[in-house]
DNA sequence: TCTGTATAGTTCATACCATGAACGATAATG
DNA sequence: CATTATCGTTCATGGTATGAACTATACAGA
């Protein structure tokens, strides 16, 4: 394995043009949802990530939510504060601990967290039924392998 | 058609929860990508992704990339400041109208160019070639079925 | 008990991404 | 020539993100 150093194994020059090409359009509509769903529910994208995270917890912290976006603790701080400006969530201490806030839904977030939800479920919804349950079953199990490559290629840019 | 109004037509909630986050972590992917690259040419993203363009056209002007980049005229000729700073492209006035400027790849911006794109080549050749041939044409098949279920999700968002 | 040491969170400086309005200069059209 | 359109710059604004410095609290060990 491995014997034609520097060269691709097998994968010809088309098929990576058109994978690449591919990539770039899908992320591009990722991205230009975001940008939509920001725009349609008046809420810059980072702190519309941050209130999903409470689909599933009813407290978190700024740490907490900080890891889970993968984003530092002073973004953490900002991110919050635009929330609690717009009375989406409310804090109060944690009486265990005194160094660390607890974050919860206030009503007006958990109706905008459903509001969210329900947009994506259609729009997820109405790109899956394009096509056949038997091809939608294809499509996911290829995009699960997909997943699984590009986790490979993260050794690729091991610096 | 259409029988089940505001239901998704067969599709399960299995599947629309494994679609969006295979989808989330695709999308992750690609960004991360974009940050190392952005770090490894120690260029800023924009001004890498408008180096780019030049692999195709040797002149380009502002206007032009702008469009081909979705971005407005005033971020484009920040994104072109900082090339011309590194010295990476150069630009000279269009003798033919006074207005535009042409902006060209210095040598350096050639050099700049043609190793992205080798690193490019490279990512997606060693993500490609985790899977055999067969599958791969299959996976390619299905991410241009994609492609094609996306564009028409754009039409649910044509607020 | 006192003393590091670790952790949560804020503030500030910096840098990048992106938009939109206002503006000067230069075509192009009538 | 005057009007209109286009190219590009500048400036104000706001969103995304990092990292260093700092405060306050908790905790573990001498």
């Amino acid at each position: 394995m491995n014997d034609n150093a520097g060269q691709n194994k097998n994968v010809t020059e088309y098929q990576l043009n058109e994978f690449q090409n591919l990539i770039n359009i899908l992320f591009q509509c990722c991205q230009d949802r975001l940008q939509y769903q920001s725009k349609k529910f008046n809420l810059p994208d980072a702190e519309l990530r941050c209130l999903i995270f409470f689909k599933d917890e009813k407290y978190l912290t700024s740490k907490n939510i900080s890891v889970k976006m993968n984003v530092g603790k002073s973004r953490m701080t900002k991110i919050v504060a635009g929330l609690l400006k717009k009375e989406l969530v409310k804090r109060i201490q944690d009486p265990e601990d005194h160094r660390v806030s607890l974050i919860s839904l206030t009503p007006a977030g958990k109706d905008k967290l459903s509001q969210i939800k329900v947009f994506q479920d259609e729009l997820h919804g109405v790109v899956l039924s394009q096509v056949s349950d038997e091809e939608r079953k294809k499509l996911l199990t290829n995009l699960d392998l997909l997943k699984a490559c590009m986790e490979t290629g993260k050794e690729f840019m091991a610096d």
